[in-house]
RNA sequence: GCCCGGAUGGUGAAAUUGGUAGACACAGGAGACUUAAAAUCUCCCGGCUUAACGGCCGUGCCGGUUCAAGUCCGGCUCCGGGCACCA
């Protein structure tokens, strides 16, 4: 065997022969074995794999290799999102066909994950923009729109009016076209919907499952949801219409001073008709991108409408307002406001001299109201009380909330309502590169679904790119058709879904990828849900949220037998490069190719694992792979050392000098410790930190001794199982070389010898009043009395407890003994 | 603006259930080997103080609970992620 490790070498010899004995092909018949479906989050293919990547793929197979050796069946997919719009812009910028361009970087890219060596089973790889992958997409959308789960209504979107296109939120930079610079308008169009309101219950509930999953993330698609209970009022127009709002907090009622409904709002458009400055403000307000962002960032603005609205129990008039903060698109676009209990509501009545009533007060708190301190007071509903609310003065949030509810109910004049935040999943893309939705428009019929036997409905992809906007609206031989119902010319749908469709299922699919009769079939029940889901903190919401939903969905449909896809998940943290997010947008990627050309797959597999835990934000620097690369160096030229003496002496635990007992418990030690982190912390920095500790003790072994080289060989083999996750290609050539016959990916996981972590003496930690002053060594059996005698013996700690008349204390096993004063 | 995170030596980080702050590395320094360099090996490496033993201070900021706080509680600051058409 060498003495220099030679990565290049190295690599392609095991890549060889993981090739040629079929390493990574599940054996999917084996029904013995238990299974585990290991899926990393996959690529939008971009170009080339950034550092991000390298990252998320490295802790799935890490994860993968690690199951495999504790016996499980393994399935671990690779496949691309395909479809999105970098590959429109590439096309537009380099007059390269979406298709081609895809088609090229998944090439290259799929090259590049070999190169790594991650075990995936390439006979399932999928690509989203195949007709063989979208045609089913397709059909369980016809199989939504026929149970009422796809509709389509008017929805607003950022309209370019110099491109006459419609724009991404990303698309829109300070509130203007990112080609034409131009000011951004919110227009309507109609579009289509799924109803993931429908199932806003479930998905919340079901988030109680999902133990396996980061609390901040459940906190986070808890929070989206924003289930809220309150009630729906009305309050009396001048017509005799009603107009209807929701609340939360129906216990500041009485302090309500006036209403605000959105620019979009009925009223607002009525007022804006008799009213030319109204007409110009709502005209001002379709300004802007539609992000959220921005809509909660722009300045408050309003404007009266001269309408006013009875108050549904004192029957005061209040004026109704239209207000830009107001949005169309949650509850029914209109609040009722209460600005001396809002801080919102309270900085809209000072800008515009509305007037503001308490109608909360706090018990033993003298309140000074003060418009400079421009504070609302009392917003939380902590031990409030109401004043000012005639009957209803004196309760609490509850007692208030019940008694003016039930009021008005009993008034019929409102009713406990239960809200979501959560609004239905908009699909429609106004662009070319996209799985077509399979409807028809018909005047007669209307919109029709694609039969079953028509689907796919296939993306040309011999198309050109003129300039902005979507070829396809352009291309008649796509778009004419006939209505599959009544046979007259009709007109498909040019719009196409967006990507989020074709990344909720495709962890199903994977399952029975080649199954070309169905969407999915029984394959999939052997594998799903997925055990371990791996991907980047920035898909914690959306992506995660529709996946959740789709599985649910495919669940009603009879596909899937389970009620969540994603039984663990680990949430990769960003990889930074100077404090921002490494991106191919912002321009400041790390090339992980230079890095595997000049130090190996293995050392950038190590060095990112090492780098820091898994779900922490990684600040890229190339210092440090270097110091990756000496380690592996170093282990390579212990083991070949080792392993040129010859074959080890059996180990005969019984004849151990007490140095190589010391050495076998930090074999044992150490096994117990990083199973621990591979398994349950799943972190994996500390577990290679630890492999090191235990190569570091090692090295310092008197290897000219008989025992002291099976001691050796133990903690060799030790270390090389454990490492082989991450570094697959070096541990693979040495175990070979340690003189095994199988695959180090196919060794058991080693098992801890608990006999060997037995030890005679412990070092327990004194403390005085918290502080450190003594360490002592007593023996492990000892009891509590024993180690305070030890303790109080040593020369330090009499110093320190001289000044305490009346001493306490407290021993915490095996670890630390602490004195301090008594209490009296 | 709203929701969710984070902040520890010169640097990446460790400290898992409130119990020894800085494991393991990187960078740096000193030495060994070498004609020399590289590689490798050994030692040092938070600040102040001490001849030494040791002592005092120290985990973004302010306050609190505790024998004991990086860890728990209250209040901030700054940085990152998400905000529904980036993926």
């Amino acid at each position: 065997m060498d003495q220099q490790y030679d990565p290049a070498d190295v690599e392609s010899a095991a890549q060889k022969h993981w090739e040629e004995s079929g390493s990574f092909a599940v054996q999917q018949e084996d029904s013995e074995r238990e299974t585990f479906y290991c899926l990393s989050m996959l690529p939008y293919p971009s170009g080339k794999l950034h550092m991000g990547h390298v990252r998320n793929y490295t802790i799935g197979d890490v994860i993968s290799r690690y199951q495999r050796m504790l016996g499980k069946n393994v399935l671990q997919p690779m496949g691309w999102d395909a479809f999105g719009m970098p590959a429109e812009n590439a096309a537009i910028q380099n007059k390269v066909p979406p298709a081609d361009w895809t088609a090229s970087n998944i090439k290259d890219m799929r090259s590049q994950l070999q190169r790594l060596g991650f075990a995936y089973d390439w006979n399932r790889e999928i690509a989203t923009c195949h007709p063989q992958y979208y045609r089913w997409e397709q059909w369980f959308f016809t199989r939504l729109f026929e149970k009422g789960l796809a509709y389509k209504k008017q929805a607003v979107v950022n309209w370019d009016p110099v491109d006459q296109t419609v724009l991404a939120n990303e698309q829109v930079i300070d509130g203007c076209g990112w080609r034409s610079g131009a000011p951004v308008e919110r227009r309507e169009i109609p579009q289509w919907f799924i109803k993931i309101t429908d199932y806003a219950q479930e998905l919340l509930d079901d988030i109680d499952k999902l133990e396996h999953w980061p609390e901040q993330v459940r906190t986070m698609q808890r929070n989206w949801i924003g289930r809220s209970e309150g009630v729906t009022l009305r309050f009396g127009l001048e017509d005799g219409d009603d107009l209807e709002v929701y609340t939360t907090r129906p216990d500041t009622l009485m302090g309500a001073t006036y209403l605000a409904v959105a620019p979009q709002h009925p009223i607002a458009q009525r007022a804006a008709s008799g009213s030319a400055a109204l007409a110009t403000f709502v005209e001002e307000q379709a300004r802007g991108g539609v992000a959220e962002a921005d809509m909660a960032t722009m300045e408050k603005l309003g404007m009266d409408t001269g309408f006013k609205a009875t108050h549904p129990i004192s029957g005061e008039q209040l004026p109704i307002w239209v207000a830009n903060f107001v949005l169309m698109s949650y509850g029914s676009g209109a609040v009722m406001s209460v600005p001396a209990h809002d801080q919102r509501d309270f900085e809209f009545a000072l800008k515009y001299a509305l007037p503001i009533v308490q109608v909360l007060d706090k018990a033993g708190e003298e309140f000074q109201y003060d418009n400079a301190a421009w504070q609302a007071w009392y917003t939380d509903k902590d031990a409030v009380s109401t004043i000012n609310s005639g009957q209803f003065d004196g309760l609490d949030f509850q007692g208030a909330f019940d008694a003016i509810t039930d009021h008005l109910e009993s008034l019929g004049k409102g009713e406990r309502t239960v809200n979501f935040r959560l609004r239905d999943w908009g699909v429609s893309r106004q662009r070319y590169w996209g799985a077509p939705i399979p409807i028809i428009y018909c005047d007669d019929c209307g919109a029709v679904p694609v039969p079953d036997e028509d689907l796919p409905v296939v993306l040309p992809t011999d198309v050109k790119f003129e300039g902005v906007g979507s070829p396809l609206t352009q291309m008649p031989e796509f778009y004419e058709t006939t209505c599959p119902v009544c046979g007259k010319p009709a007109k498909r749908e040019t719009d196409t879904f967006d990507t989020f469709m074709e990344s909720s299922w495709y962890y199903a699919r994977y399952c029975c990828a080649r199954e070309d009769q169905a969407m999915l079939n029984s394959e999939v029940d052997y594998w799903a849900p997925v055990d371990q889901y791996i991907g980047g903190i920035e898909h914690a919401i959306l992506h995660l949220l529709y996946a959740r939903f789709y599985h649910k969905l495919m669940r009603d449909e009879g596909l899937v037998n389970s009620d969540e896809p994603f039984t663990r998940l680990l949430t990769q943290g960003m990889v930074l490069m100077d404090g921002a997010k490494m991106s191919k947008s912002k321009g400041n990627t790390v090339d992980p190719q230079a890095l595997i050309d000049r130090y190996g797959a293995d050392t950038v597999r190590l060095f990112s694992m090492f780098a820091a835990p898994p779900d922490q934000s990684l600040e890229w620097s190339d210092a440090g792979v270097e110091g990756a690369n000496r380690f592996l160096k170093r282990l390579w030229r212990t083991v070949s050392t080792h392993t040129a003496l010859g074959a080890a002496p059996t180990l005969s635990v019984d004849s151990l000098a007490d140095s190589e007992k010391a050495t076998r418990r930090k074999t044992h030690e150490t096994i117990a410790k990083v199973t621990d982190d591979y398994g349950r912390r799943q972190t994996f920095n500390t577990a290679i930190a630890a492999v090191m500790e235990l190569c570091n003790e090692l090295g310092k072994l008197d290897s000219a001794s008989g025992q002291a080289r099976a001691v050796l060989d133990e903690g060799l083999r030790a270390a090389v199982l454990m490492l082989s996750p991450i570094v697959p290609h070096l541990s693979h050539a040495l175990w070979q070389q340690l003189g095994d016959d199988g695959d180090v990916m196919d060794a058991p996981w080693p098992a801890v010898d608990e006999t060997a972590l037995a030890r005679d003496n412990i070092e327990i930690v004194v403390q005085i009043k918290g502080k450190v002053r003594a360490k002592i060594e007593v023996p492990a059996a000892a009891d509590d009395l024993v180690v305070r005698d030890a303790a109080l013996a040593n020369e330090n700690v009499q110093r320190f407890i001289a000044d305490i008349p009346q001493l306490d204390f407290k021993v915490v096993k095996g670890k630390l003994i602490t004195f301090f004063p008594a209490k009296k």
